[in-house]
RNA sequence: GUCGGCGUGGCGGAACGGCAGACGCGCCAGCCUUAGGAGCUGGUGCCCGAAAGGGCGUGGAGGUUCAAAUCCUCUCGCCGACACCA
């Protein structure tokens, strides 16, 4: 392939090569943890090795590079370590998809070498030295190390409960990992329901945690916060019991937000798994109930997840009685209701729900007004009504505010003896077993006599087999010894979801050759948290979730100072190409290979960051990096080339180009340190246009004023284009490396224009502009903008009867 | 359905309530050149006009304000998340 700058004298493939080495061989992005400089720890998620990357996942690597190298220039100490998440499912698919038996090993280590490889072509710097890979023994024997600590702790456990299962997978799947129905990784494939014994890690226990601390979290995206949130799904609410008709002793307790409408129960309906149903049901009515609890049992994920009507339900004969107006209420069984929220159980309330009320029209059940919006009855109802209101219908609580009754009703029922306050989630315990090969064994052992026995400390770690097949199959690795009572025993077969290995190993990297614990508190301490996180929004739940769990839990076994793993999160937009996410999958993506060696690494790096607003979603053009590279040449010859600017005979001011030097220092500081990368470089392009505008006006080339001009613009140019960075900050005769030199300083009063455009309206209208000096007054604006003809004219003999004015900016006259 | 985000030139996108369209792509003209997919100079929202100048313009309709792309209400369109959580 040709390169576009044959003529100007930058050409990227010389001098990339040459500061990259250099690069390594001084080992400029090694963190020092003895450092007394303070410390920025900059974290980028880090990929999973599926194959080469695109300049879609290198987006997310620019940024952080670009933030470390301006980090260090500010001077900080920052610690900007890589690794890989290297346990999964592809590897294994991929291996099996080409037949060839490819180890998922061979198959992870050569993509890691791949990816490696890229990233240094591309300039992006790590401490490599810190670098961890999740499949390697001198990880996942401290990932089995953590997970004994849970064990320990009680927050894991192993327990029989209907799970959801991938028949492509052939594994069990996280509910996080549940998609609409279908698994995360096959949109096109429904999730089965079995019932299996699996381990749990107790994440309920810190659900108040999880959500309280969100507000801690105020540098992070509003939205990855709402979303958590959501997903804890806390809700406050009422338990309340309601005795069974000619039942003794027997009771149905339902769980709602809203005991404001418990007036309102005109029936009851338990979900069709609930152990009530086979109790309750009369004989009439078993045929009827029977059905729906097998057509629910059977029907797809999918279906029963929709909102459509119809649904399934049928009354099973039995009836309830309210505890608060002693009305008996039909009880039916219903698919609408789920034995997993809740009690299984509720109470219908269809006037007030929405839910309930489509259930009560579709099969003809009665529906009661019990809140009334303005204080009136709305008579005859076409949908729930949902909204506040006052109550009505309800005995001795008429009148009440729905709101304010509450805690009126609660302490009622609390009082009456026949329920209590409740909170409830929609999280649920965090289903971690997989039975797949590729990922870090679970280290316990089944014993008949003594049970599940975690396997000791000194033994670990639990390695994988060489031998590619799923463990439960290999009686080589399970055929072991009870480490309590030495008789036979089988050791534990499933794998740990992936995510585990993600939920830690920020905190590896702060002593990754650590080989006797899974990371060293101390120097944890002194690098958490993660100053800025940054990373794809696609893990605004699970993976960022899941490291939250994890740290706290860290916390409270004494091992970390931190409660919250990440200070600072930003998620990076998609790169888009054909209108389609950049994508292996979508054969859309563009290698970062064939970009540099066209157009250099700097090139692809700055229109990376040029394409658009880094949160957002853009569009690739193959054509734009034109620009980028017409930039960097640009920079380039105001260094290296002397006569290639013609001379226009404008004015060549050492006081304009001193302006315009501070104000880029200014707008570049803020732009890197507000995440407004687009701007900034436009802001640099400006700049070199400033230094051309110059020399254009005849500026000389050997005075003090250009140089610190082309010097300054070298620097604030460096951290997004660092080879060009490199190789000008030497021709100039830098002193030591750029990405070793000081951020530049600017001088708030040097940022000052003297003159200002001031802009003159007539009632709204812009009709004329005047050049005025800063700090004009109100008086002499008001002046200036009268001896004007175009405005004399607006106002047409009229004196103007107000007078905005916006100092040094613009000046209103309404007639 | 609920929640959130976004609608600005031919294109990517700028714009503390105060000059809409910075910067760039593309395009047009000129210069330089043996050559141009290089470089340099200028132009480039739309309409009327030879020009000076004028009018109109940030999805649409209202509103607040001296002043609205920006704030408020309604509405249309696109995108994303959640989706029976009682």
């Amino acid at each position: 392939m040709e390169t576009r700058s044959r003529r100007s004298g930058y050409i990227p493939q010389e001098i990339e090569p040459r500061w990259q080495k250099v690069w390594a061989e001084r080992g400029v992005m090694k963190a020092d943890d003895a450092s007394a400089k303070p410390k920025f720890y900059n974290l980028v998620m880090f990929p999973y090795p599926s194959g080469p990357l695109h300049m879609g996942h290198m987006r997310n690597y620019v940024i952080g590079d670009l933030l470390s190298r301006f980090k260090r220039m500010q001077g900080f100490e920052v610690l900007n370590p890589m690794g890989w998440d290297a346990f999964g499912l592809p590897a294994e698919n991929d291996a099996i998809k080409r037949g060839g038996g490819v180890h998922p090993e061979v198959w992870t280590r050569g993509n890691i070498a791949i990816a490696k490889r890229q990233l240094g072509i591309m300039g992006v710097l790590y401490d490599w030295d810190r670098e961890v890979t999740t499949c390697d023994p001198s990880y996942y024997r401290w990932t089995q190390e953590l997970f004994l600590l849970f064990f320990e702790r009680g927050l894991a456990h192993r327990m029989m409960s209907p799970v959801n299962w991938c028949p492509v997978d052939k594994t069990v799947l996280a509910n996080e990992q549940v998609i609409n129905g279908r698994c995360w990784r096959h949109p096109d494939v429904e999730v089965e329901k079995r019932d299996l014994e699996q381990w749990f890690l107790r994440i309920t226990e810190y659900a108040d945690r999880l959500l309280d601390d969100l507000s801690l979290l105020d540098h992070w995206p509003e939205k990855v916060r709402v979303m958590q949130a959501n997903w804890i799904g806390r809700s406050h609410g009422v338990e309340v019991e309601f005795p069974i008709d000619g039942h003794p002793g027997e009771s149905m307790r339902i769980y709602t937000t809203r005991p404001d409408t418990l007036f309102g129960v005109t029936f009851m309906v338990l979900a069709p798994e609930h152990p009530l149903v086979e109790k309750l049901t009369v004989g009439a009515r078993r045929a009827a109930v029977r059905e729906v609890v097998e057509s629910s049992r059977k029907a797809r994920e999918i279906d029963r997840m929709s909102s459509e009507v119809p649904r399934l339900g049928a009354f099973t004969g039995a009836y309830a009685i309210n505890p608060l107006n002693g009305e008996k209420v039909a009880i039916w069984v219903g698919d609408y209701v789920l034995i997993t929220y809740g009690t299984g159980a509720i109470m219908a309330v269809p006037g007030h729900d929405q839910r309930d009320f489509a259930f009560a029209r579709q099969f003809g059940l009665p529906i009661r007004e019990v809140i009334a919006p303005a204080g009136q009855a709305q008579g005859e109802l076409e949908a729930a009504y949902t909204g506040p209101g006052s109550m009505i219908n309800s005995g001795e609580f008429d009148g009440l505010d729905s709101k304010a009754s509450f805690d009126r009703i609660a302490e009622f029922i609390e009082a009456k003896g026949i329920g209590k306050r409740s909170v409830k989630y929609r999280l649920r315990d965090w289903l971690i077993s997989r039975q797949r090969y590729w990922g870090c064994p679970i280290p316990v052992i089944h014993c008949e006599v003594d049970g599940i026995v975690a396997v000791p400390h000194s033994e670990l770690p639990v390695l994988l087999p060489r031998e590619y097949k799923p463990l439960g199959d290999n009686p080589d690795f399970w055929r072991t010894k009870c480490p309590k009572c030495g008789r036979d025993a089988r050791r534990e077969t499933d794998t740990m979801d992936t995510f585990i290995d993600s939920s830690w190993y920020f905190l590896r990297y702060t002593s990754a050759h650590n080989n006797t614990q899974p990371f060293d508190s101390e120097l944890a301490n002194h690098w958490m948290a993660v100053d800025q996180y940054t990373g794809g929004i696609e893990h605004a739940i699970l993976h960022l979730l899941y490291s939250r769990f994890f740290q706290k839990v860290l916390h409270d076994a004494g091992r970390a100072d931190t409660t919250e793993p990440f200070a600072r999160l930003f998620t990076q937009g998609m790169i888009r190409r054909g209108g389609l996410v950049m994508a292996k999958s979508k054969g859309n993506g563009v290698a970062p290979d064939d970009l540099v060696a066209r157009d250099g690494a700097d090139a692809a790096r700055v229109y990376e960051m040029f394409i658009g607003p880094p949160d957002e979603d853009v569009e690739w053009s193959d054509s734009a990096i034109a620009g980028p590279v017409r930039f960097l040449q640009h920079v380039w010859r105001l260094v290296d080339a002397p006569g290639s600017f013609q001379v226009t005979g404008s004015d060549a001011s050492a006081d304009v180009l001193r302006r315009r030097v501070h104000q880029a220092i200014r707008k570049v500081t803020e732009d890197y340190e507000g995440f407004h990368f687009n701007t900034a470089v436009a802001a640099l392009m400006e700049l070199a246009n400033a230094l051309q505008a110059y020399l254009a006006g005849g500026g000389r080339r050997d005075d003090s004023d250009w140089d610190w001009a082309l010097r300054s613009l070298i620097l604030l140019l460096n951290p997004m284009a660092p080879h060009v960075g490199e190789e000008l900050w030497s021709r100039l005769g830098g002193k030591g490396l750029a990405a070793d030199a000081a951020w530049p300083q600017y001088d708030p009063a040097s940022a000052a224009e003297p003159e200002v455009t001031l802009v003159i309206q007539v009632a709204g209208k812009v009709r004329d502009r005047a050049t005025v000096p800063a700090g004009t007054t109100e008086g002499a604006a008001l002046e200036t903008a009268m001896r004007s003809e175009k405005v004399r004219a607006a106002l047409a003999g009229r004196a103007p009867s107000k007078v905005v004015y916006v100092p040094d900016r613009l000046i209103n006259l309404v007639p």
